[in-house]
DNA sequence: CTGTTAGCGCGTTCAG
DNA sequence: CTGAACGCGCTAACAG
């Protein structure tokens, strides 16, 4: 265990001492803003640093300067494709401005979301961005958003994903007409009577897109009944299950189904497949997200692109350029959606000639 | 954007005041270690915080503490579900604990590594724990063994995953038992002629699976021809590649591929079908890691299982318990592997009759 | 440009 | 058990 005497690291007095000069000027060489320190000094500080092993005590700065260098970020579930892609992309983001990332899981349980914002709001970090997937019937509705409130009121700056709540700076995904033009191109196919697994009627994004899929199918004149709609958790076991429940209770003519994910859509393919019949042939599935594991699934999936990455890198982009122009309107008075794209693969093959 | 005031959040010292009572009773029944504070003024001060909305500054609590409540992960990628598995692991695991993850990204650049490493230790994390794959070829090897050290001097905890180095706590990954381990079971099951897709040579384990396999094989009494080993990324489209070239080369006589990764497996699947030929009857395949994908992929592949989440936990709690028990010996003294277990799946249905 | 000094928010002695 | 005072490591005026 690397023994040795335990040392504490070194400190900025340290160095100063090491190089022969004050505290201050240690500090504005090697952390100061706009350089003003004599090249002399400066390389006897550097020096100095260097064999002490100086490393700034980012707690101390954050203290120092009432400001941390810190994102957090909320998820539902970390090993969640959907979620670790966006955070990969706020990560790479954070990076590019010298952040630091900490991340917390939620398990989609709205009172371990509201326990981990007051925990996280100690780290007074600069923004924080919740993609933990928000629901409609959340009884700790009112005190997050006193809590984000308060938080934003302290100078801090909340980005939501997905979902537009709160008048707080949202990256907007626009699952409504996702899934309506998913709708669209699935009956220009060819396909007429089709079937949904989703989840339970809480979460926000799965109602979403539900509501645009009907939409959609509304637009085309077909309607999608409600016997027709399906559910299970919002995870790949959930639609492996609910297209089970769907199998067993008969298709009945049913062409199609939409799982509006693509975990839940990989769970149906499973599902399909299990029961005997071949999936995108006997029933066709199409999903939401495009994950990257959906081109390796057999078929490859029908689904809906979603720029994960690119939405957690938007996301911290909101909050910092806005924290930069402050005094300019916010720039969520315009909050574009991010663009999606239908992507069609041989899981809707189109309907088999009878 | 939740307008108002701009205020700084309430401080101890607000606190304090509000209730009538000095700092360090405030200090003491809000975060006080034993609690030694009269229950009239206990009410007081608890009152004053919840109607201030006080939250205790860690970062001031860090310094005033002289450590903090951090726990710093380092993975190669947070997209790639190996990692994003073990960092949902140690998340779900600090947060027993009331820890606080951060997370940072290497992309495998070794160069990056360190640079995170550096950063990272001026959060003066309670435990580093660093997940990202190792290079045998490290040119920064000497500075991030250093660097580690530093911070072990300093009182810190680093704990390595899967490969055991310089002398710190590991979470053992017996990489070459459960590569050799998948090879006799692939050889039980019929198979005599094997190809392997790996990943450049620098990956450690990448490479330590490939030695476990041929010796796996070997114990056979078969060799694993040079020839027979293709390498790619470390990556999906790196196993995609890599298999694809396999076969352009001409599988002669080849009947079953290792992929050294879930990741690479699943693209060799999607390159063989994608050449015409079907996955697990005109080659079979098999991986490692067990990731979640791997069992709606067709076929659902032969792999070895690796506890992913258990190894995040284990990575956390190893430190941490070590902590508390300074003064017994190391517990890296006895750091026995992860267990790990090959999983038989209809990717190797035995090799096809001729 | 440099050094001195006063904080930052909080934990923790040390006397009362 | 309470409060006053000092210190943690660092930044930011403020004088020189």
């Amino acid at each position: 265990m690397t023994d040795g005497t335990r040392s504490t690291p070194a400190t900025l007095h340290d160095v100063a001492r090491e190089a022969g000069v004050s505290l201050a000027t240690a500090s504005r060489t090697l952390n100061g803003s706009t350089r003003k320190v004599n090249e002399q000094y400066r390389t006897r500080v550097l020096e100095a640093a260097a064999r002490l092993d100086y490393s700034p005590n980012l707690s101390a700065q954050a203290v120092a300067r009432g400001a941390s260098t810190t994102v957090a970020l909320l998820v539902a579930d970390i090993a969640d494709p959907y979620f670790s892609s966006i955070a990969a992309g706020v990560v790479a983001e954070a990076d590019l401005e010298r952040l630091i990332v900490t991340m917390a899981a939620t398990q989609r349980d709205p009172e371990r979301e509201l326990e981990l914002v007051r925990a996280l709001r100690g780290q007074r970090p600069r923004v924080m961005i919740l993609a933990s997937s928000r629901r409609t019937d959340e009884p700790t509705d009112g005190p997050l958003a006193e809590e984000l409130a308060a938080y934003e009121r302290a100078g801090g700056r909340v980005v939501l994903i997905s979902r537009n709540e709160y008048d707080l700076r949202t990256v907007l995904l626009d699952n409504r007409a996702g899934a309506a033009a998913l709708a669209t191109a699935l009956v220009e196919l060819g396909y007429r009577r089709f079937a949904v697994v989703t989840a339970g009627e809480g979460l926000r994004t799965a109602r979403d897109r539900l509501a645009g899929f009907r939409e959609g199918l509304a637009a085309a004149g077909i309607e999608l009944r409600d016997d027709d709609v399906v559910r299970g958790e919002f995870t790949r076991d959930g639609g492996y299950e609910a297209t089970t429940a769907l199998l067993e209770r008969g298709l009945d003519g049913v062409e199609a189904v939409f799982a509006v994910n693509d975990v839940m859509a990989v769970g149906a393919l499973s599902a399909i497949r299990d029961a005997g019949l071949e999936p995108g042939v006997d029933l066709a599935v199409a999903g939401f997200d495009d994950i990257a594991t959906v081109r390796d699934v057999t078929p490859p999936l029908t689904t809906v692109r979603v720029p994960l990455e690119q939405i957690g890198r938007r996301a911290l982009r909101l909050a910092l350029d806005d924290a930069d122009a402050s005094g300019r309107e916010p720039s969520a008075a315009a909050p574009d959606a991010v663009p999606t794209e239908v992507v069609v693969r041989a899981s809707t093959p189109g309907p088999r000639r009878r």
